[in-house]
DNA sequence: GTCAATAAAATTATACGATATATGATCCGG
DNA sequence: CCGGATCATATATCGTATAATTTTATTGAC
């Protein structure tokens, strides 16, 4: 690369996160995502132009754009020549982007938007594992029963485990055979698990969450739609429970 | 521009739709977006190289790049050095984007999609007219009156008319006071907005649309948050009884 | 012959500079 | 005070050069 120091700092010297690994473009994006859903750049916040601020961020003007068509794409940000590159009203956010998800879950998410989440997990995955208890194959059911025998040996306390617990609710939405039911799930759930990780380091002895998740994987079992919406009920408001207690401590 | 000739057309001298309007990144990116949830650019297509791809749509490689991060960012693609830009598994979508949705209804889709869209409806809206008829003010009833008088008035034969009828559904939306859910179902919507505008062209006699949308209205209206959902639900059915008229005529 | 380390090649990733285009702002005349 | 022409500015597009990365091929040792 031409003219480029290995230590990315803005003009005044203050270097910030090294951004060293994956894709430069991917970087900014997520830093710039990361602000702006954490409400450190605020809704119609206008960045420098685009020359500027490419140099203040110490990328190339086209990383910074490409950057910038990524979170375009996910309905952040707004370009306009001569008006420059704003950010968009909320509205216009896609809301259900994994990222944008898990970028306003990083950045202290607001009460209003955990209550919002869990209200659509609420509305949503009870009814996912009523259809998962009538259309799931048997190899589904034991590839789940795998997925949950992994979360008891390693437990949520473990990247291992919590793996193991995504594949679990990713193994019952695909069961419930709806694609778009499957991209609904996996962006909450890829973004719950942030919080997942946060909370065992916060709780000093987090509640087993085997039993409800042995009782949910019983009903899909034996196919009882009724009886597994139920147990996701169930789930969820620990869950939710759980949360409310990592969180606000 | 210095050497660009104004129809934009391959090396083969097929020229294509003139991407005239608009941003240019952003009309490849829909181009390329609509062939592979269309299909016609299959799971797991390598694309050419970048530098000759551009070439052989007639665009700088720079554009050919800022699409490929706005596919990415919806899922649909993936890039690595020397390995190149392929077509991600349909698991990676972005399902619920917006534009992942309205790709995929513009290309003819297919019956297991039209399912999952409508049943995706059925387990989401009921409830989020529940929600709208405990929550909603005396403000967003008005302007949901006015909403369905402008639908009357311009019937869903004029673009008018349809835009007064997603206004409807996004202030219910709006009305059940829940960020995430509003941005889940104005995907769903300006999705449908496409097959609605078509619906119109095929049938000589559309069905009148008002009187559920009125009987939606008046539970909301009552705060009656039982009967909001009975009432949705019926519209929903109807809603999709329409479209398999239209589409399968 | 197999496997591991190494070298090579191809492709994306990044940087930089120049020009075109669109749009908001300004100025001016009525 | 308003509408239209003009201007200024930021994005949009183009082009080229170089770096970094990853796959593939080659080589060498055992």
């Amino acid at each position: 690369m031409t003219g480029m120091d290995e230590d990315r700092q803005d003009k005044d010297g203050a270097a910030f996160a090294p951004l060293a690994t994956g894709r430069l473009h991917h970087a900014v994006a997520q830093r710039l995502g990361t602000q702006i859903a954490g409400g450190v750049l605020p809704v119609g916040h206008v960045f420098a132009a685009e020359v500027d601020h490419a140099e203040s961020l110490g990328v190339s003007r086209s990383v910074l754009r490409e950057a910038f068509r990524i979170l375009t794409a996910k309905g952040l940000v707004s370009s306009r020549p001569k008006a420059g590159t704003r950010v968009n009203e909320r509205r216009k956010w896609s809301m259900l982007d994994p990222d944008v998800l898990a970028w306003q879950i990083q950045s202290e998410p607001s009460d209003a938007f955990l209550r919002d989440l869990f209200e659509l997990r609420m509305m949503v995955e009870p009814q996912a594992a009523e259809m998962a208890a009538q259309r799931r194959s048997d190899e589904q059911l034991a590839d789940m029963a795998n997925a949950l025998d992994a979360m008891e040996r390693y437990t949520l306390a473990t990247e291992k485990g919590r793996a193991a617990d995504q594949r679990f609710h990713g193994l019952l939405m695909e069961a419930a055979q709806n694609e778009l039911l499957y991209g609904l799930s996996s962006s909450i759930m890829s973004a719950i698990a942030w919080t997942t990780a946060a909370k065992q380091r916060v709780q000093e002895a987090p509640r087993d969450p085997m039993p409800e998740h042995r009782a949910l994987y019983r009903e899909i079992e034996a196919r009882n739609p009724r009886q597994a919406q139920k147990a996701m009920r169930v789930l969820i408001e620990l869950a939710l429970a759980d949360m409310e207690v990592a969180l606000r401590r």
